[in-house]
DNA sequence: CAGGCATCATCATTAAAAGCGATTGTTTAT
DNA sequence: ATAAACAATCGCTTTTAATGATGATGCCTG
């Protein structure tokens, strides 16, 4: 009674619906022999006969016995299909997906993403999470935007190299290059010592430049205001000056930095070792063209 | 993907408990290969892995599609499981049962049977209907009482040779054994022309008596409430007699025939060619054994 | 960093079964 | 009496299931 095949019942499914041992075959492509040799297997596991065959043209019609093999055979085949079903629509590509991010990607980068994989699986679940910036945990996340490390379970792909720009008052500085040093003592707001932060500032003390920071806070908004009402200028990464369409603001400046910071890099993180989804997989190569994409744009070039 | 085995589907769910193949293949009885192999066809029928194997001794975990697959896998056991109880519910006597039935075996016969058949199988649903005489189609019925032939497709066994007995009032005749054809002439209440009775009064004829039928109902008390009131005696068969009380009412006197008139054999019938269910097979043993337990009684014998 | 350990994959082998074609046997319809 | 429709059965081939042995991988420990 333990060994039941999907097959028998879906044999005894065809065998009922069409009241014959043979037609039954011609339906599922087998043979009569075949189908004869289903059956009796099944009424072997079910310890009884599910069929009367009244013998001669007549119809075989189904025992007390096979009424409530096919009753709940039927519900296991139904069962069976809905798997079958479930996991085409998986392998299209439809399911859920847990994305983890911070401000300049959920900005720039993940709407254009989200939008494109929306527009391929309009039957997929998308779930987007804004960690604190201190929290960088990938937890049941499938994928992960983060601009640094993440520990050695985990595995990465680099999107692309973040340069960091310094944001100042139009007229604050004249020249669109500005050497690092022409920052020593001068006032500038940043961001607290979290994500790439603390590398970049070793960057000004390997220069010689120790600018003043005045403030510290992780909105970015906050910061360009700051920088507008003349508290300082900022180093930021471009990116972040992107998302806050400071080249359109008529008050505020961008200057590349001489010699350039190393870039921070923007990276898509998932867990060492685990297959993804047919859905993550897409929105791994999604967010790699868009962020290739933008790489191409005028700001980003030399 | 049509071919899917709940074998793999229970390996792959035991993996997932255990966290490991060989753990699932101790449990399930089988040998670490096999399960291996197990899940490695399921994989290739789901096209994608349903686990990550991490390697070393770190527990394989599921993927999104193995996620997908064991998800609706659990409820297709679940359902396989509930088939294979309700089949042995089946086997050990539950279920249902449907059993026509007529008048006097109603009162002398079902009741014995129908508490038996509870007793032994308290879940079971015992269904009676009582047909009208006139129709006696076994239809849809599991088993049917009925006292005679019944087309050629129907099988029976006999349950009991019902002889016809005489119904006077207590003094009408004074012998206990009475001569047919001291009925000639005689008033008597009757059936109407269903069931035996023809077969019946074509006995009279027989043996050259032509008693005056003055009154023809189906019911049995009313046919013996005519005959304590005086309108003339009654031929019934034993087995009505006993369901109405008739042997210990004062007013009311049962005779002999002599010779007896051929008597009713009351059978139970069911359709031929078809495999009775486990209930329908122990009724009908039981209705054997009651029957013959009745043949028993004094007032059967000789 | 080498060896031990736990784990899964693979391979060759054997046993079982699934499926097929042909045939037989049974029952109805002509 | 035949023919037609049907399922069971038999012998056969191919496929699959399970096994035990072996190899590969990646932890953990000393």
């Amino acid at each position: 009674m333990t060994d039941l095949e999907l097959r028998h019942l879906a044999a005894m499914a065809a065998v009922a619906d069409e009241g014959s041992f043979g037609r039954a075959a011609t339906r599922l492509g087998y043979t009569q022999s075949t189908v004869s040799q289903q059956i009796a297997a099944l009424e072997r596991s079910v310890g009884g006969p599910v069929f009367d065959r009244p013998g001669g043209p007549r119809p075989v019609r189904i025992t007390p016995l096979g009424a409530v093999v096919l009753e709940h055979g039927r519900e296991l085949l139904a069962k069976a299909a809905a798997l079958a079903e479930a996991v085409d629509r998986f392998q299209a590509g439809d399911g859920r997906i847990d994305i983890g991010t911070f401000q300049s990607v959920s900005t720039v980068i993940l709407p254009t993403v989200v939008r494109r994989l929306r527009d391929e699986h309009p039957g997929c679940e998308i779930r987007l999470s804004e960690e604190e910036p201190e929290a960088p945990r990938i937890g049941d996340l499938d994928l992960l935007f983060y601009d640094g490390p993440l520990g050695d379970d985990v595995e990465h792909v680099k999107l692309l190299d973040d340069p960091y720009l310094l944001v100042a008052r139009r007229g604050a500085f004249s020249e669109h290059s500005v050497p690092l040093d022409r920052l020593d003592g001068a006032p500038l707001v940043a961001w607290p010592s979290t994500c790439d932060q603390p590398r970049m500032e070793e960057a000004f003390v390997r220069a010689g430049a120790h600018p003043k920071i005045v403030f510290r806070t992780a909105g970015n908004e906050t910061l360009l205001a700051m920088v507008r009402a003349g508290m300082g200028s900022a180093v930021l990464p471009w990116l972040a000056i992107h998302a806050a369409g400071v080249e359109s603001d008529d008050r505020l400046r961008v200057h590349e930095l001489r010699p350039a910071i190393t870039p921070r890099e923007i990276c898509l993180h998932w867990r060492a070792g685990r297959t993804h989804s047919p859905l993550a997989a897409r929105a791994i190569e999604i967010a790699v063209e868009v962020a290739s994409d933008l790489t191409g744009e005028p700001a980003l070039e030399h």
